[in-house]
DNA sequence: CGCTCCCTTGACGACTTTCAATGATCGTGG
DNA sequence: CCACGATCATTGAAAGTCGTCAAGGGAGCG
């Protein structure tokens, strides 16, 4: 029921708006997101965020560790962006288990795969308090639907590069794969590349890498053992970027 | 160079009408194409495919098997629809190594994950004789950069499938994920879901599902002895539908 | 303090890869 | 039409990897 906790700028702002704030107009009202009017999601570059950021609505609390954003099989009306936090998106399958299928970082938009479906393909839930911003799917306009299309592509290609990873038969290489992923992920978002947390446990990543969780203890371990990383909790820092990429 | 084979419209048609031919004029000048003018790629619907057709320009010869399309790296210019035969998709790896990340057949729409990339991300070679239709990027307008957004959104569904299949690290799993994606791929197409014939050989497939090509001879033979299917060379023929989704 | 969830480690077994060799099929050219 | 070569499919045996099952340890929370 995340809608319920929406900041609906319509209702805060002057008639005759069409029903949307300016920018300033809902980051005014924003009491609970901790990020400063001036942050933007690093899907959007600085012009066409603009138009996106317009018609969204930030939520009013974030989404606490655990729950969920929205349901396999709900009707979608809107795509969301993160904030703060992180998400993991899984997808249940007919014989009752769940495949985690990405991990999402402040920046990235919700929903590519739904934008003319009727119903959400996946599942997301809170890796950790999270804050997001809702576009309801009928504000998007021509400009914003082009816009749509770079963020598919670049999905795409993340999809094709996961298909490379996972391709990969042997556990090293794809653990490899997985925290190379991460690094370069938030590495784009400007903030350290080597040395970073994992938001999720070693069960979402055993079965997003499709191993058990045993095994990605076995790897880490070992990689620690190797010198290429060293972990304290979930606080990962590689130490050796060249040999992982070399696997 | 595939440029050099395209049946160009415009110079064939009469002046003053932006270039572009009426399909019907295309048609008509498409000697080498075996498909019937009605014959529609099976990704558009009709309303919508008049519009992609229209701008759309027949190859005048088909890609012989083992042809490039496009090379990784190579500036985008144009989509692709494929008409009759069978793609597939492929990248290069820094190491050398190429690895498949897809298989395309008629009706799919080539080059979704680069209609904002400046350069092919994928090398697309031909498995058996070929015959396409090219899209150059600049004829689409927003009606069909719109319809662009529901056929990225199921290729992005698409993907999620496929990790969800490559996450099997069961072998026999694995097959029976990508023999049921072919079946339903084909089923959607008017063919056979129960009988098809494959294009691609057993080092294609097992480079696409991450496995040796022994273990695909293996694994289909288990299956042939224990009645889910049946092949004679590259012809295969599902018994047993339930048993492999059961898998 | 005790509960739960998560991480860690060990031993065994099943499976896939690897390496090697043979057989089948197809296209080409003589 | 046949012979040849190349590519692909097939099968066997050995070795390595990962999954499985089991148990113990640690961190966080009420």
């Amino acid at each position: 029921m995340p809608d319920s906790n929406v900041v609906d700028a319509s209702s805060t702002s002057p008639a005759g708006n069409n029903g949307f704030a300016a920018p300033r107009t809902i980051h005014a009202r924003c009491h609970a997101c901790p990020i400063k009017p001036g942050c933007l999601p690093a899907d959007l570059d600085s012009r066409q965020l603009t138009s996106f950021e317009y018609r969204a609505l930030r939520l009013r609390r974030p989404l606490r560790a655990g729950q969920t954003l929205v349901r396999q099989g709900d009707a979608v009306e809107a795509l969301y962006t993160i904030r703060v936090g992180s998400l993991k998106a899984l997808i249940d399958e007919p014989n009752g288990t769940e495949r985690i299928v990405g991990f999402h970082f402040p920046g990235t938009v919700i929903g590519l795969a739904e934008p003319e479906q009727r119903y959400w393909l996946r599942t997301f839930i809170a890796l950790e308090d999270t804050w997001l911003c809702r576009i309801p799917l009928k504000v998007l306009d021509d400009a914003m639907r082009r816009r749509l299309i770079a963020l598919m592509s670049e999905r795409l290609q993340q999809a094709y590069r996961m298909h490379l990873t996972l391709a990969c038969r042997s556990g090293p290489k794809r653990m490899a794969a997985f925290l190379l992923e991460l690094s370069a992920d938030f590495g784009a978002r400007g903030l350290s590349a080597s040395r970073f947390h994992l938001p999720m446990n070693y069960t979402d990543i055993s079965n997003y890498l499709g191993m058990r969780h045993e095994s990605v203890c076995r790897i880490l371990g070992s990689m620690q053992e190797l010198g290429l990383l060293s972990k304290s909790g979930k606080n990962i820092r590689i130490l050796d970027m060249q040999a992982l990429q070399h696997l």
